[in-house]
DNA sequence: CAGATATTCTAGAGCAAGTTAGAAATTTTA
DNA sequence: TAAAATTTCTAACTTGCTCTAGAATATCTG
């Protein structure tokens, strides 16, 4: 009704992406990819056309053949990584169980995800969209955050998870993994496991209702 | 040996800061301040040397009085924002204890004093410093992190904390408080409480060896 | 191979933000 | 209150980055 059908496969507006080979979209994702990873770590503003573009052996200028701009180029990031981590929550909602299983195995396919596909874009300021797409993300963003914190309330409503603020919980949990995005790719031999064995520390365990200790 | 001696009150270089006043040290406290809670939010490209300034009723121009260029202002806070952590970090590891407890103590105190001060900043990318000024930075930071994880290693050894990869928790609990710096301010009515609740039961409870559950 | 289409490049215009110089305004001191 | 010192402002300069126009190259199709 709002008038939002974006699941056509391109952006129909009265915009450049001019036709639509099959090599394009795996290029437009080739750039979203090393584009999020940049503003991940350097931020929307430091994060130079210059420096995505290099980062696929091409000329800034090249990058305008795909996105009107920098803002529609970082705003389809937003929207890619939100699909994406949408589509891991469903996933491992949908195969049920109690609060705290679907917690953790939704850390652990996120983690999984963004290890094979490159990391999600987390950002908490969206100064530099116009207003619509903020709200856009904003809307979105806020959806799967209350998703999350429904599965911790179901968690304590079914037993499996220890009372708390269901809020302040995802956003401690949001936090961590925002912050390794940004810190996992500086360092070497960090793998999946390793890192969902001290989230199981530090994120899970405590909120554990069942047994005390593994 | 390596040159450092910025214990000086004020810099002592060729620059700007001309004389120094008694109210001058407390205005450029406020201007470190407030240029840390807009970095912490935007990022360091989108703060505005205009917007810092107008959220202490000033001109851009005017901060130039008392740092000789942006880049020297956001140092400063980094150096502010270290020497803050490692003022809790020293004083809540003075009292003893068991790592556990220290831990915590820290974590608390450290909330307090951002909900009193204003926020730390923390900041992964530095790449907008010289190289000097980020080396500086990388080894006390540096620093920090290990002073952390060897009171979790203590903590393990004193059998009050789970066996785990002290270094991969560390930085899953800096992510918290991190992410925390952003979050916190754009919302209303967190308690340094409430959240001590949320993060005793996501970042604590779950290293907790002794005794189960509350 | 030739023509058409898709993709990338070079060169430069325009703009936003950092910075500077010097003039005003404020505060301090005598 | 007057002179000196401190602090802030206005206005303009400079730089780096986004973005455009059009040419050049690569790829595809018959």
């Amino acid at each position: 009704m709002t008038g939002e059908d974006e699941t056509v496969t391109a952006t129909p507006d009265g915009h450049k992406p001019l036709s639509h080979s099959p090599k394009s979209a795996k290029k437009r994702d080739a750039i979203l990819r090393a584009a999020t990873e940049i503003i991940n770590v350097k931020g929307y503003a430091l994060a130079t056309m210059t420096e995505i573009a290099a980062a696929l052996d091409l000329r800034d200028a090249a990058l305008y053949y795909y996105f009107p701009n920098k803002q529609a180029l970082v705003f389809a990031c937003h929207q890619s990584s939100l699909e994406r981590f949408e589509r891991v929550l469903s996933e491992t909602n949908q195969d049920g169980g109690a609060g705290f299983e679907r917690l953790e195995r939704f850390l652990r396919a996120l983690l999984v995800e963004s290890a094979r596909n490159g990391p999600l874009l987390y950002f908490g300021d969206r100064s530099y969209l116009d207003e619509d797409q903020r709200d856009a993300i904003a809307a979105c963003s806020e959806h799967l955050t209350r998703r999350l914190e429904r599965i911790i309330q179901d968690g304590m409503a079914d037993g499996s998870i220890t009372p708390c603020e269901s809020s302040l919980v995802v956003q401690l949990l949001l936090g961590m993994l925002i912050w390794l995005a940004k810190w996992v790719p500086t360092v070497e031999g960090v793998t999946v496991d390793r890192l969902m064995a001290a989230i199981g520390m530090v994120g899970l365990q405590g909120l554990r209702n069942d047994a005390p200790q593994a």
